[in-house]
Parts: structure tokens; C-alpha cells; sequence
RNA sequence: GGAGCCAUGCCGGAGCGGCCGAACGGACUUCACUGCUAAUGAAGGGUCGGGGUUAAACUCGACCGGGGGUUCAAAUCCCCCUGGCUCCGCCA
């Protein structure tokens, strides 16, 4: 949810920002309306309201004789009040449609236009090279016996997948790692459930443009979530934050479920685009002024990890029109995949400004005692996904696989994956 | 699954259909006093929104788990929902 003030204060750059998303700029205009609508409504009902409460006073006064006509009158101011309290019901019904349409104020630099117009930040590590034909992470599992594709199709269907043996393994030593590095930058550890109430997943704004790739328990009316995003969020809804202490931090793990609806024949091979994975998420809940100044901080400790791993990256500077109608700037880590020779999104990490919390009803007490919507932030530290390009990186011509350093405490100090057969 | 109890502000906890945005206590903030991170006294605070202001002041409305209803008037009465606690049953 867009401020409101900033609806009537500045509409101009609102639309700015409609424009560089490619998004309509009269939804803005509408939004104006339907706000001055709104606002013209409640003054009425108000103003009712009050009469009926000062009449209501009168009433109660009354001597006994008095009292007949008067409750008559006042039958009168009752039913005008219920008439004008709907009209102004409405009327902020219509206004929450309007304003929810337009999306957030994408932040100055983000670049302008649609997928294709993101910016590299950086490339590092460079290209990996290999004097062998390097196999892909598909092939590097099965040799490793770490993935399995079939039984996953056998027991779940396309896109389903065992991670087995040292595949297990590195996950679960990939996630290890991840959460050391988040405790250490100061995060609060949270496995969140992964089953949310319709309102959460629709107050995170999932049910909006990712609403088709939700899973949905019909008979609980109960959402799966894609990411733990949603539940970190939803986790201090409505509340007035205490940031005195500094930006609030969290790290959530959990199991992520993606119907991947829109996809289909598109990475079908490993497990590069699957339904179900596991991640490690950072979430921040900060001061909107240090929002910014957060969401490198989020971005350095991504990049540490993929330094840590090894990887060859790049950072793009996402284009507003691929932005989430959440985020105002987002930045993707895309490791290199050498079969693929194109480089692939490991990290994504948003600053939701105060979009999102608005929405949430997350706020905090500012320095003059005010409370204001705090701003959030979310980025990725590690997801199966990374596995893939773990895999393709270190692998060595007989098929296995260097394990990065950083990994082998969380591995009883394996060094080298080795094929199970030849 | 069956039966009962409960849901009020930062916390605890009162609350008669109108004088309740809500007693009282604690915590908190400010001031005073005390020679000193204590004691005492006084004062002050909630959230959301509309109007108003450069900003305040000020003012109006809403909010007592959520949603309906009864009534001129609901924290208070009725219904539904959600959540919590206790007991019984069931499954481990």
C-alpha cells in the first residue's frame, strides 16, 4: 500500500514511478478520486455521527413527557447515520481497490523498463574454465548418487526430487553455513510455519501477481508458501515496533512450494525450477531512513556467501518493470552455470520501503514518538537451488567434485564429493 | 469429537445499557525533593482516521479478540466466528 499523503501531497511522483514500472499512470488519478470520494463520505458520516451523539445526551436529560418525541427524532438521526456510515463503507472500499492497484514507488537510479533493461553492478570470479566437457548438476548428482529425479516424478510427480547421500548433505551443510553467518551478522534464527490464513498470504501481497503459483488447501482454506518471506513478514503484523535498538533481523528457514503454473518446459532438467525447496531468507524490519543503506548490507552478505562457495557472480540492479508490486529496488545474485554458459539467479533482495508494512500494519515509534510504518527488506542466503551451480563450479573431470572450503566443517571435513560408480 | 470457562490499554485487572477511551495497581516519561542509579510526592500518557496548523494547539469520529444483530444509545444484551485455558473421550 502506497502513503496516502504522498497521494495528495505529490502525485507526480507516483506516476514517475508508474511510468519506469510501464505501468498506467491514470490509476493514479483514479486513486485521487476515489480518495477525495472517500474522505467527502466519512466528513459526512462524521458529522451525523456526532449529531447523534450529542442527541443521544438529550435523550438521556429528558423528563419522562419529553422523551416520546424526542426518541422519535432520534430514530430518524439513526437511520441517516446507518445510510451515510455505508455510503462511507463504500466509499473506502472503493478507494482501498484503487490505491491497491498502483505499486511501490520504485527508488531513484533503479533502472527504467521491463526484464531485459537490468543493470550489472559487478561480474566477479569471472567465467570458470574447464579442460574437459564439464557435466551439468544433473549429471554430476546421479554420478554422485545426490539427486534423484525419477523416484522424486515416481512419488510426487514433474519436478519433485530426493536429494540423497552427500546431496542431503550439502544442503543441510549449506544451510548451516548460512545460518552461522546470519547469527553472526546478528539474526534471530525463526522456522516459521509454512501454512498460512488467506489474509497473511493476501497481506503480503502473494495472492496479487503470484497468485497463481500458490499452492492452495481448499478444505483448510490454508495457503503453502513460497518463500518464508510471507510468514516473517506476517509475523509482527500489527504491532508497534521497538527499533531503538536497531534494525530487527531475522533469518528463516523453511521449505518453499512454487506450482511453477507459469513455466512449464522451461528448465525442466534437475532441480533448477522445482515445487518444492528449502531456503534460508533474511528479513529485516528497519528505520525507513536506513532502508536503503540495509539492503547493501543484505546484498554484502550475499556476496559474501557466494565468495565463500567459490561461485562466479554477477549483481544486477533489477529494472522497475520486474520489480514485485512490493519492492522499490531489487537486487539479483546470478551465479555463472557453466553448462548453461549463462549466468543464473541464486539471491533476490528487496527493499519493500514501507509498501509492504503499511499494508501489515508493522510500525515503530520514532525519534518525536510518532509511530510510522517501518520499512522492510528480504533477501535470500542460501536455497537448494545453489546446489546446481556448487555442483557445476568444482566439478573435476572424473566426475567429482571439489568441496568448497567453507562447506567441509558442516561435512565432517570432506573434501572431494567422489562418484559412487563410474 | 463432547462439556465448561475466558478474551478489556505496555502488563495485571475492574467495569451498572447512557456520567466509560474506560476504575485501580504496576511499568514508563517528565517535574519536584532527598548529597548521590533508591525512597517519596506531583503530573502525564493508547491506537487509527477526518478537519485544522508552517509545525503545534485545537476539534470531530472510530476502536474494549473479529463479524453481524437488538436499541434513540452497546465494553456491557443476543447470534456467529476465531483464539486461549480446564475436564472427558480418541489417537499416539
Amino acid at each position: 500500500m502506497i502513503d496516502p499523503q504522498l497521494l495528495r501531497n505529490d502525485p507526480e511522483t507516483i506516476k514517475r514511478s508508474q511510468r519506469a514500472r510501464g505501468n498506467d499512470e491514470s490509476t493514479v488519478d483514479l486513486a485521487i478520486s476515489a480518495d477525495e470520494s472517500r474522505r467527502a463520505a466519512l466528513g459526512e458520516f462524521e458529522s451525523l455521527r456526532a449529531e447523534q451523539n450529542q442527541f443521544g445526551k438529550q435523550v438521556k436529560a429528558a423528563s419522562k413527557e419529553e422523551k416520546p418525541a424526542l426518541i422519535a427524532k432520534a430514530q430518524q438521526i439513526a437511520a441517516d447515520v446507518k445510510a451515510a456510515e455505508a455510503r462511507s463503507r463504500e466509499a473506502d472500499a472503493a478507494f482501498d481497490v484503487a490505491a491497491s492497484r498502483i505499486e511501490n514507488i520504485v527508488i531513484e537510479g533503479v533502472p527504467a523498463g521491463g526484464e531485459e533493461n537490468f543493470v550489472t553492478l559487478r561480474e566477479v570470479g569471472g567465467v570458470p574454465e574447464f579442460d574437459f566437457e564439464p557435466r551439468d548438476h544433473l549429471e554430476l548428482g546421479e554420478m554422485l548418487d545426490a539427486i534423484d529425479m525419477q523416484r522424486g516424478a515416481k512419488v510426487s510427480g514433474a519436478r519433485f526430487y530426493f536429494l540423497k547421500g552427500v546431496g542431503a548433505r550439502l544442503e543441510l551443510a549449506l544451510m548451516s553455513l548460512a545460518l552461522d553467518r546470519a547469527l553472526a551478522a546478528g539474526f534471530v534464527p525463526l522456522i516459521p510455519p509454512t501454512l498460512v490464513k488467506p489474509e497473511i498470504m493476501q497481506g503480503t501481497g502473494f495472492l496479487g501477481e503470484h497468485a497463481d503459483e500458490v499452492y492452495h488447501l481448499p478444505s483448510q482454506d490454508l495457503f503453502l508458501t513460497g518463500t518464508s518471506e510471507v510468514a516473517l513478514a506476517g509475523y509482527h503484523a500489527d504491532e508497534i515496533l521497538d527499533l531503538s535498538g536497531g534494525a530487527m533481523r531475522y533469518a528463516g528457514w523453511s521449505t518453499c512450494y512454487r506450482s511453477e503454473a507459469g513455466s512449464h518446459g522451461k528448465d525442466t532438467r534437475g532441480i533448477l525450477r522445482v515445487h518444492q525447496f528449502n531456503k534460508l531468507e533474511m528479513f529485516v524490519y528497519t528505520d525507513p531512513a536506513d532502508a536503503e543503506a540495509e539492503h547493501l548490507r543484505l546484498l554484502g552478505w550475499q556476496e559474501s556467501m557466494m565468495q565463500a562457495l567459490g561461485l562466479s557472480y554477477r549483481v544486477i540492479d533489477v529494472a522497475a518493470g520486474d520489480l514485485g508490486s512490493s519492492a522499490a529496488r531489487k537486487y539479483d545474485i546470478e551465479a555463472y552455470v557453466p553448462t548453461q554458459g549463462t549466468y543464473r539467479e541464486l539471491t533476490s533482495s528487496s527493499n519493500c520501503t514501507t509498501f509492504q508494512s503499511r499494508r501489515l500494519g508493522t510500525r515503530y515509534r520514532s525519534e518525536s514518538g510518532k509511530t510510522t510504518p517501518v520499512a522492510t527488506l528480504n533477501g535470500t542466503l542460501a536455497t537448494t537451488r545453489w546446489i546446481v551451480a556448487i555442483l557445476e563450479t568444482h566439478q573435476q573431470a572424473d566426475g567429482s567434485v571439489r568441496v568448497p572450503e567453507a562447506l567441509r566443517p558442516y561435512l565432517g571435513g570432506l573434501e572431494v564429493f567422489t562418484p559412487v560408480s563410474a
